[in-house]
DNA sequence: GTCTATACAGTGATAGAC
DNA sequence: GTCTATCACTGTATAGAC
């Protein structure tokens, strides 16, 4: 028996390795076994290697949240797209279960290949949830520090669920952070 | 000229390596050239190689929080031990340029052989600092909820001040938890 | 598009001279 | 306590058969 893989068909695969163990971690000998693809099939796909494997990954990471959670937040109706980005965290993080591998590469030198993705998805989401924010009605500076402060704390909550290992922690401060995103309605 | 190290003239060294490249791309000549040291003289001083010497450093970094920051927060006045830890916590990540190795730690599969001392370092820092707050005269409830935003919001602006390559990011973020932190005092 | 076989640099680790 | 020399092994990457 043998499957023919599409190029779109590994990419989650080997995302979840990169997640799991890291950039330097993830040998190429791990995503075979992951995969169940050869390393020839695998630099068939990836002609530039394990670089351009989590450079397509990033990518992808990115392009899921911009049509998932940033063009939302930046062109819809800013309180569902609000309502929506806290689905989308949730589930997309397995409430915890799972971390986030954009925000791992920024913490070590994996950081300088990929700078460029890294900065601009952080910068867009603080961006986009800032417009949303104003949108609702906030002002100009709240709007900004609450953004910064959202994103911020979603990446800390990943980190500290992980550390304790204790997915409730995730939980608890996602809702601690939406509770406090919630703009009271403009009395009418 | 040659010099001859102690064993504690290296762990700060090999620290630093291992907070800028991870566990799994701190190699072994990085740590050499960093220390100037030969592999012979490392493996004089850590015998089980490189998980040892990650073993030490955890527990120095760790034994670092405990003096300056836990044991304070658990004995000493509530208010004066959380500004003394602002301060550290401001200082010893350098207002945002260097990031949490135990933190990192967590991320990837490298948590699996430090999960111990990990889990520890996070569940005293909540916990020591849950009691201060406490003792400041905050409802219980309130003081778990603050203390565990507070721990996850640093390791959540050590993230996107990494990522976004801007340190303003963590001052802004330090201010704004510590700000949230700072309870009213009891009306006379 | 998949595989096996292979190249060869770099890895963590050890032995032994000084 | 420091070094150099060397080890076996795994790392990424390539070539070529099917």
């Amino acid at each position: 028996m043998r499957e023919v893989f599409e190029r779109d068909d590994v990419i989650p695969l080997v995302a979840e390795v990169f997640r799991e163990l890291g950039y330097e971690g993830a040998s190429l000998s791990v995503i075979t076994q992951r995969t169940t693809l050869s390393k020839g099939s695998l630099y068939h796909f990836f002609p530039g290697g394990k670089e351009e494997m989590a450079a397509e990954i990033l990518a992808h990471v990115d392009a899921w949240f911009v049509e998932e959670v940033f063009k939302p937040l930046e062109e819809g109706d800013p309180e569902q797209a609000i309502a929506r980005m806290w689905k989308s965290v949730d589930s997309y993080f397995q409430s915890g279960r799972r971390i986030c591998l954009i925000g791992a590469f920024a913490l070590d030198e994996t950081r300088d290949r990929f700078a460029g993705v890294i900065r601009n998805y952080f910068k867009r989401w603080v961006a986009a949830l800032e417009s949303a924010l104003k949108r609702c009605g906030r002002e100009a500076r709240q709007a900004r520090a609450d953004a910064e402060e959202t994103v911020s704390g979603i990446q800390g909550a990943l980190t500290l669920a992980r550390a304790l290992n204790d997915k409730a922690v995730f939980g608890r401060s996602l809702r601690r952070l939406q509770q406090r995103l919630a703009v009271p309605l403009p009395v009418p």
